[in-house]
DNA sequence: TTTCTAGTTCGAGTTTAATCGAACTACTTG
DNA sequence: CAAGTAGTTCGATTAAACTCGAACTAGAAA
């Protein structure tokens, strides 16, 4: 028996993995490009950011990919507000499953640009 | 002036890159692979190891693409010892470039093996 | 010297990822 | 409502990675 749906409902739905869901492999993998390791650095350093303060000179559909990539891997948590969509690191989900991980990777990070 | 050398002269070299030049998306990449980040366990967990002590079930030549990937990295060093190669974890190295790091990651691995 | 063992290299097939223009959606503002 | 703004989605292209059999190399052992 199906049940329908009488008026026609757009939601946009963005899929947060839940914070013991993580998987450390996909993390560290969305953390392996230099990017995402700027990104990371700049949502921890400066906080909550739009896209549009985070896409340095990249065209945008080329940051959506690697803003997807993050919040898949549950670095990234996005509310949308209005028009804009605003980032956050899930810096205390990330801390809880993964001790001392960004902190590390931030240190590292910090020490020199030359990541790659 | 080319110099030519009269015998017939090889050399089997493994180039494992200086603690000081190890790049940070590199390392988490090498990482950020379930069946490398196993190794990594094993190898901080027992000590140095030969690949044949490392190669759980998999084919040889898939297991040397990792190992390969870990040492281009920085995260393994391999003594030729005869006729076996003895791989090693560089966690000194990697702890100098990237302190906490290796911990975290061993600590975030050890949590879970649905790592994935 | 032949054989065994340990591991690499090669090559092919497949998968996954990165890049980016163009079209699209939805909110906001005039 | 029209126009602008913020960002996603689509589709194509290219580049990297992963996997693995087969052939190869070199040391060890018989």
């Amino acid at each position: 028996m199906l049940r329908q749906c009488s008026y026609d409902v757009k939601v946009k739905v963005v899929i947060h993995p839940q914070a013991e869901d993580l998987k450390l492999a996909r993390v560290l993998h969305a953390l392996s490009d230099p990017v995402r390791l700027q990104l990371v650095r700049m949502l921890a350093t400066e906080g909550d950011l739009p896209c549009s303060a985070l896409c340095l000179g990249r065209p945008k559909s080329s940051m959506s990919h690697h803003f997807k990539t993050m919040i898949d891997a549950g670095l990234l948590r996005v509310e949308i507000a209005g028009n804009t969509h605003v980032n956050n690191l899930r810096f205390d989900d990330l801390e809880s499953r993964f001790p001392g991980l960004i902190p590390a990777v931030l240190k590292a990070a910090e020490s020199t640009d030359r990541t790659r």
